[in-house]
DNA sequence: GTCTATACGATGATAGAC
DNA sequence: GTCTATCATCGTATAGAC
């Protein structure tokens, strides 16, 4: 952590700013709601300057989600190094729901919350997309689509607690732990 | 229903015919990024026409949510008229879960999809805040934040269905067939 | 009930000075 | 890197004719 003392910010710091209080915007108010001069004055700048760090306000957006598209590169590699064995669905499912830290939610309230533009945009850093993979890797091919759709929502736990939270006062960790226990019951039903 | 041969169109017709298509669109493209224009170009009107049937564009997105309140009303009245036997809570969830039909799949997805703009203006069509009424009525208050959220989950399956089920081509029928067996495996846990 | 015309504000984005 | 100035565009909404 770079101390800001001096007034004086290096690139890559202010980029940094930038994402942190576009991905507290948008958690709170949605992409589309959040203008870039809402970003840009909570940082003391001008719209004018974010385009110096950002292509445009989609980029932003992006770079919010580069994070978790990594992180779901690395659980696909994961898998990949697993042997075959019967357990191995359950045994993703809680591996992947566990990687889920507090720190880590607001970027999926985000990623919940505006899904057509995400739809929209989509790009090399669908999470979307990418799961796909995991499902195709872990399911067997004769599956049922209902089959299929009832392992995502094993998955997607967290994202369906997070919806499940709005509104009511529950913190983080209530969240995940609602999650987690979630999980653990779909994934006895495999 | 009215045949409309003869060009000429009901009042109610009309009505509904706006809320028909800004469903579909709404679904397809998200609330913000659907224009009035759009709306009303697909039924060979104006933008400005829209305005004498509906307030605003808000107004549009309420008029789509208000059987949603209105079933949710319903299933209260239900809560309150049963026995508070041990069973109720499983009972209740399943009943829930089953007044979800292919047809209303698409006001759902569109709830889901546009969590922001409703969290905004919310009003007296609020089911989030209509649900925490359910929630008191079947859960201990003693229980945990995390035990509600757990519920609150297990009631909210076909929200979660809905999203693992995006860009998938599955079909209503699976999506709440999915959703059915998820509810059915969380209320195991009560 | 629907149309034309129009006002108005806000937004995303760019050019160019410093 | 950040600013000022400026744009084009879009979306909501209103007024008034038919």
């Amino acid at each position: 952590m770079t101390t800001t003392t001096g007034g004086r910010r290096s690139g890559a710091e202010t980029r940094a700013q930038i994402l942190q209080v576009a991905l507290r915007l948008f958690a709170e108010k949605g992409y589309e709601a959040t203008s870039t001069r809402d970003i840009s004055s909570e940082l003391g700048m001008t719209k004018s300057s974010l385009y110096y760090h950002f292509r445009n306000k989609e980029a932003i957006l992006l770079g919010l989600m580069e994070d978790r598209a990594r992180e779901l590169d690395i659980f696909i590699e994961w898998i990949n190094a697993q042997p075959a064995t019967p357990g191995l669905l359950q045994r993703a499912v809680m591996r992947w729901v566990e990687t889920s830290t507090p720190g880590r939610l607001e970027v999926m309230r985000v990623a919940g919350a505006n899904q057509p533009m995400l739809r929209r945009i989509d790009g090399r850093y669908n999470v979307r997309q990418l799961f796909d993979r995991v499902i195709d890797l872990l399911v067997d091919p004769e599956a049922s689509q209902e089959e299929r759709l009832f392992v995502r929502m094993a998955f997607d736990t967290v994202s369906a607690a997070l919806v499940a939270a709005q509104g009511t006062g529950a913190s983080a960790d209530d969240v995940l732990a609602a999650a987690r226990r979630a999980s653990r019951e779909l994934v006895k039903a495999f």
